[in-house]
DNA sequence: ATAATAGTGTCTTTCAGACATTATCTA
DNA sequence: TAGATAATGTCTGAAAGACACTATTAT
């Protein structure tokens, strides 16, 4: 047979499929708080709970699972992230009801400013700690794709400066520390972390300062390729 | 209605699903070479070009995805690999003629006598060193695959003694260096490479010795855990 | 002036790079 | 003994940790 003839002759339904969607870990820092976005379930399965952001692929609006992904965070949040990484993909016949299931997983992150009036407007999405998180009933597997978003956070924060995408566009260098120690959960040197990220020149000083208690703190912003960075030598954790 | 009932109704055709496949990057270290185990497609599409080991997952058989793509190692080497790792996930319209499909992508290594006697029992397995790939046409989008995988593994041998399980289960420090040196495309400093491992201690000195022109070599095995430990600093590349 | 926060100076420590030197085998 | 390969000694350099110190604002 030809393979012509066997892709008109192919049934798609043929042998039992696994349910496929992608879901998002959206992360932003807001008040000296990790939050995580979480998305109220209207429907069936786990109607009601709270979930991430996703859903099943749309074949006919999707042309990649990425632009799945950034679509169901932009329906949520009004906007397109900043950074979106793939985490991992789950899958299994235990964690969805409906049957055998695969989850496509990405980790993302964003300031709180950029989507705060579109997320105050709706009733549904809403940002919670990931403190918060431990008293909240989750959908599916949930809980367990933010606690390893948030682990891989963590070392990228040992070696890169990934984390800024969680802060408004302009920035400080303290800001930035405090989202690198609230990811490592542990306090870093000011002088090592600001030495490091210097020599590696993935700043642009605005020549802005900003001003509230104590001396005005100079304001940052990343160049186009910083997000790609990676030291050579993590932080100590 | 009740979720209950809800799961009844369920109707997991109703919707139109992407095809999804597990495949495997398998390597292995042979004669100094980094070589890759590839199949022949016996089937449509792409019959008869050569790609990587995996296919549907089958719900009755896999319980994870991991284990669906274990489970076709096994039947393409007759062993289960000691290292496997979730490396990325595929999608989109275009990257097989039958649809919008999806492939969940594992990056595994194995030694290659493991699996010598298996493999040259088959006609359709081949291991396939990562020069002669130019040179096959591959199914799919599997070159890219291989691509993503090699990437990866050349960040590992920076961090990480996880190319050790391409070598046999005993193994010396010059035979595991060659390794990494394949792997990261540069000679490394001897002295450096075996530093950073004896201070980790990352290996158990069997206490015998291999000799083969020159003076003989000490034959190591990693500990338990070797595989999951990452240095703070990466070599230079 | 004081408190608060931003930012620097500088010494120590750690660990990889470089490369010369020594050790142990076979032919 | 010569050649080959394994393993070590040791100096240098790069970059992080520690922490005291200075700078700049508001009240």
């Amino acid at each position: 047979m030809s393979e012509q003839k066997y892709l008109e002759n192919y049934d798609k339904q043929e042998f039992e499929a696994p349910l496929i969607t992608v879901d998002s870990v959206l992360f932003t820092c807001h008040e000296g708080e990790l939050k995580v976005l979480l998305v109220e379930r209207a429907n069936h399965p786990e109607q009601g709970k709270w979930g991430l952001p996703g859903g099943f692929v749309d074949l006919q609006l999707d042309s990649s699972l990425s632009d799945s992904a950034l679509r169901r965070l932009k329906e949520k949040t009004g906007v397109i992230p900043p950074y979106i990484e793939q985490l991992k993909t789950y899958g299994g016949p235990q964690r969805d009801k409906r049957g055998w299931s695969v989850t496509v997983c990405y980790s993302a992150l964003v300031s709180f400013q950029a989507c705060k009036s579109h997320i105050d407007s709706v009733a549904d999405v809403q940002w919670v700690s990931v403190e918060q998180l431990n008293y909240i009933e989750l959908a599916f597997d949930h809980r367990q794709l933010i606690v390893d978003a948030r682990e891989r956070l963590r070392q990228k924060a040992l070696y890169s400066i990934v984390p800024a995408y969680a802060l408004p566009e302009v920035f400080t260098l303290p800001e930035l520390q405090q989202v690198h120690e609230l990811l490592i959960g542990k306090a870093l040197q000011k002088k090592s972390f600001r030495r490091r990220i210097e020599q590696a020149e993935l700043l642009i000083d605005t020549g802005d300062k900003r001003s509230e208690r104590g001396r005005p703190a100079s304001l940052y912003r990343m160049k186009a390729d910083a997000g790609g960075f990676n030291f050579i030598r993590n932080l100590e954790y």
